[in-house]
DNA sequence: TTTACTGCAAACATTTTGCAGATGT
DNA sequence: ACATCTGCAAAATGTTTGCAGTAAA
């Protein structure tokens, strides 16, 4: 669970104002931290407008841009191509499993085996960098 | 490498007329699979268009979809979030392997090592039912 | 008072859709 | 003949950009 605090503080290092409305995307981020939650950043701009006092939209993606190239928030590309957002606090490296039911998302500490890197480059000659991956099951809940 | 005549055979096991302009996709797309070679589905419409005899772009992505629900293409999501195809001839499980620096991409048959849904599992309590893995690093050219 | 931020609306890139006419079977 | 395909151009989607005005520092 992420504060608005360190929402703001993480613009404030990246050199960028405070001002109302990162103050409410915070506020917006925070929550939807607190609830696990994954969202388009259309989706954000949509909640976040609806409420009391609209934000253009440039300026949700805008933040979330920000944020991301902090890594305060994730971005995950999911296999249909769609783009969603989470906020994982800055963990370090991980990723993220979809409900294929209910569309919950967790995060997955484990990751590829050490051997692997190896694998890949015996098998294709390239050494691997970095790599994403994106994993499809059922929640306890779903199952 | 995937043939024309395959391909062809591919439209018809689906249903699908074969047309002039279904040749000509199916021309182009061995000749990709040839050069091991991945495109978005825009690329392909202009190359093909570039030709003696247009073709319309939504055919071109039609034509791609069908391929793809069949798998003798696959779609790639890169990690910015654009997508792109390659033909892999519908063989078994694979993932891919970008370079960073000049862009080829290589299939990897290397995979998720079989206690990964067991750590998965006792990590999240989610199942794993499917994932996908985009892997990105350096060709041995570049190296 | 300076510089960054915001909102807007337009541009953008890519993909999808509706439809009338052409074409394969 | 009849159903499917095609091409077009329009709509849709989701994101980015330019700019003039507003607000933080």
């Amino acid at each position: 669970m992420v504060t608005a605090d360190r929402i703001l503080a993480t613009f404030s290092s990246l050199g960028l104002r405070s001002t109302a409305q990162r103050g409410a995307i915070a506020d917006w981020l925070s929550l939807a931290s607190t609830g696990g939650r994954d969202f388009s950043a259309e989706e954000a701009w949509r909640e976040l407008s609806a409420g009391d006092r609209p934000i253009g939209r440039a300026t949700v993606f805008r933040a979330l841009d920000a944020l991301e190239s902090d890594g305060l928030v994730d971005r995950i590309e999911l296999a249909d191509g769609s783009r969603r957002y989470r906020v994982c606090g800055g963990n370090e490296h991980h990723h993220h499993i979809v409900c294929v039911a209910c569309g919950r998302v967790a995060d997955v500490r484990s990751c590829l085996s050490p051997q692997f890197a190896g694998q890949i480059a015996s098998e294709t000659g390239f050494t691997l960098e970095r790599h994403s991956i994106e994993l499809f099951g059922r929640c306890d809940g779903c199952q």
